[in-house]
DNA sequence: TCGCCGACATCTGTATACAGCTTTGTTATA
DNA sequence: TATAACAAAGCTGTATACAGATGTCGGCGA
């Protein structure tokens, strides 16, 4: 998957984090800056600068010598990542969200609608896109920047193990998944920020459990 | 003050925060590259790579052919980083914030001390020094590491606001100062992580209050 | 067969050269 | 004198070459 057109150093970066959470570059996975730079169309530099970014967000080590390679998270971090992101998803209703637009509910009209094909016909990717743009709604209707960043960091920490999970667990993570969108789009009707947030934290909890469950009581 | 030893990107990256925060490069200073890389004694890659993560931090932006220069933060943006910092400062207590030790309660107190000496003798350097050090105690007695990123990033948000403060209001913020500590102290003293968080809280209302009456209030 | 050691391959870290963009000072013209 | 065009300097963005570090594999000896 050689991409013509050459790409900047954000589009790169994008792309890689892309890539870490649909686990496409699973935990554990070497990336190569060089391999990169050829794939991107451009030197290694523009790479190193989307690597270090990556790094400094904690979805990325380097060793010297050795390669960049995905971090594999422990549970204990993955527990970190989920109790942030319920007192996240709290705040958003709180700090002075951006007012609901059209657009908005037809966007989330949107989503109820694939999730609901997707209940049928499962595809794991398709479930992770759907997931990827609902992320995107609600990051956007967050109006504090900072909050808005902070959200958006801890849901890169947190992708990969939750899309984990929808591999081995479809039908659970699908029906939840529109159920999830029916509470959003309920809130977002009534153009109450609040209610995506408490939606969010609970989903969020929910997320969590199925991590146990499918993940940590499994024997090493 | 050229540094003589080859420094890293870590170490570089610390640094023009550090700098950044203290307002040795006040909003709208110009950071040149090849200045940077003279004074660590290194090459423009590694300062680069610095500067690069301090720009996805938001304390800096880069226009090709002029420079880099640090950003000057609007009235709303500094609101916003207050608002959230507020909101983190609760979450410290509660979430799993790790065990207080007898060299926790040192350093209170000699921070405690020292603060008392400012208030005599204000040095705005050596307050400076005195609240960077109390932000990384704190940062350290949150148990959750993706918390303690967050306030940490917040902080540096906000640093370089709240220190223009202090040069003008410098008995006030003295006074702050070893109030906020000695509440801190006592907190720290009963293992109350929870209620350090509450103090943090309280000083950092107070500190916006502080922006909010010698900083916006002054016609432009 | 197991353990140790050394040469090799490979990857990141850094330095440096060059290209592209922006600003600014200068000069010519109305 | 004012203004517009132009040239030159300076900065960041990118490419590439080299140095340093680490994993890997084969051979040797016990």
């Amino acid at each position: 998957m050689t991409t013509s057109a050459k790409a900047n150093v954000d589009t790169i970066q994008a792309e890689i984090i892309r890539r870490i959470c649909f686990l496409d570059y699973p935990p554990g996975q070497r990336l190569k800056e060089a391999a990169l730079a050829t794939e991107f169309g451009v030197s290694r530099t523009p790479v190193r600068d989307a690597i270090s970014r990556i790094k400094h967000l904690g979805l990325v080590e380097t060793r010297n010598g050795v390669g960049t390679v995905v971090v594999t998270l422990t549970h204990a971090q993955i527990r970190h990542v989920y109790e942030m992101r319920q007192h996240l998803a709290t705040l958003i209703g709180t700090m002075s969200p951006r007012p609901v637009t059209p657009g908005d509910l037809a966007r989330i009209s949107a989503l109820l609608d694939a999730a609901i094909s997707l209940e049928r016909n499962f595809d794991t990717r398709f479930y992770l896109e759907l997931n990827d743009q609902l992320q995107d709604l609600i990051a956007e209707l967050i109006g504090n920047p900072v909050l808005r960043s902070f959200w958006r960091q801890a849901y890169f920490q947190a992708a990969s193990t939750w899309y984990r999970v929808a591999a081995l667990a479809k039908a659970e993570v699908a029906a939840a998944l529109v159920q999830e969108l029916r509470d959003l789009k309920d809130a977002i009707n009534r153009g109450d920020i609040a209610a995506v947030g408490y939606v969010q934290r609970v989903q969020i909890g929910y997320g969590y459990q199925r991590i146990v469950h499918h993940l940590f009581s499994k024997v090493d």
